[in-house]
DNA sequence: TGTAATCTCTCTAGTCACTAGAGGTTCAAG
DNA sequence: CTTGAACCTCTAGTGACTAGAGAGATTACA
């Protein structure tokens, strides 16, 4: 069982220059090397890397994923940590959603609010756009941070 | 109404270097100068900068909002367009509220599972990350780019 | 064994929307 | 006229990658 990068790439769904990020982010351990300089991978890696995929699915930062490694290389230590980081996923994830729909509510009343026929001078997007006032007061004022698309 | 960078901050919520990035990328045009070459605004911008404050609260990315701009500037056009960048704004928060209601229910459900006063050997949280078949199938796998909580 | 196609290597730079800091200049109040 | 806050430009850093250059390694097939 010795896989190339690409090799790898391939059973876990992570891109090649993925990977190599993720080892100069230390996530990874630098692997044994071919006679070329070529990185080898075995078995622990590849389930490592499908570990990280895994929490990167679910939206760990790549800093919490390194926590959750760190704690599964030392398996007498108290998983109370991980659970508070997982936890703390959760509370992100729902706060995200909790914006996420303000945002939408205001969003669909304003696309609702216009015909898109008119000219942009009558334009409902513009309009609620430029004058807050024509907003359902109080949709997230200082929640870029959670809004962001992407 | 002649006001400096900082008084144009005060009443918007913006942040003094924001402003400068905003200009930099041709949101906000160059103003006037002092004689110091300092920045002075008015009424003008003062109205431009809130526009685009309240479509970045609302997630608009700043591409968006350089052409929704453009049309403002432009009344006699059609709005259609600027429906249409609406209409994909709401749909991406929707597309993103979706994917986040499927990794709030797997990450509930990892939490959940976890009593957290054991050792990390016997972590459900560890053990659910390592073993994608311990997952309810399919959370979204490829949702990276809408998944991320900054 | 030769050769061609595909991988892989390192390194740099770009993405988005800012934010932080250095080092220097201007403004407004007292 | 002095002080201190605000302002100027420029560079670099954030997170999590992604893209590309230019060079070297490996593999398949003849």
């Amino acid at each position: 069982m010795f896989l190339s990068i690409g090799d790898l790439a391939a059973r876990t769904g992570v891109k090649v220059p993925t990977i190599r990020y993720y080892e100069s982010r230390g996530l990874l351990a630098a692997p044994v090397r071919s006679a070329g300089n070529q990185r080898r991978y075995g078995r622990a890696e590849l389930e490592r890397l499908g570990f990280i995929r895994h929490a990167r699915d679910l939206g760990f930062s790549l800093e919490a994923i390194g926590a959750l490694i760190e704690l599964q290389d030392h398996p007498d230590r108290a998983c109370a940590s991980a659970t508070r980081i997982a936890q703390g996923q959760l509370g992100a994830v729902r706060e995200k959603i909790r914006r996420l729909r303000a945002l939408e509510s205001e969003l669909a009343r304003i696309v609702e609010g216009c015909t898109g026929d008119g000219a942009a001078r009558d334009c409902y997007v513009l309009a609620s756009l430029a004058d807050h006032d024509l907003c359902s007061r109080d949709h997230p004022a200082d929640a870029k941070s959670s809004t962001q698309l992407s």
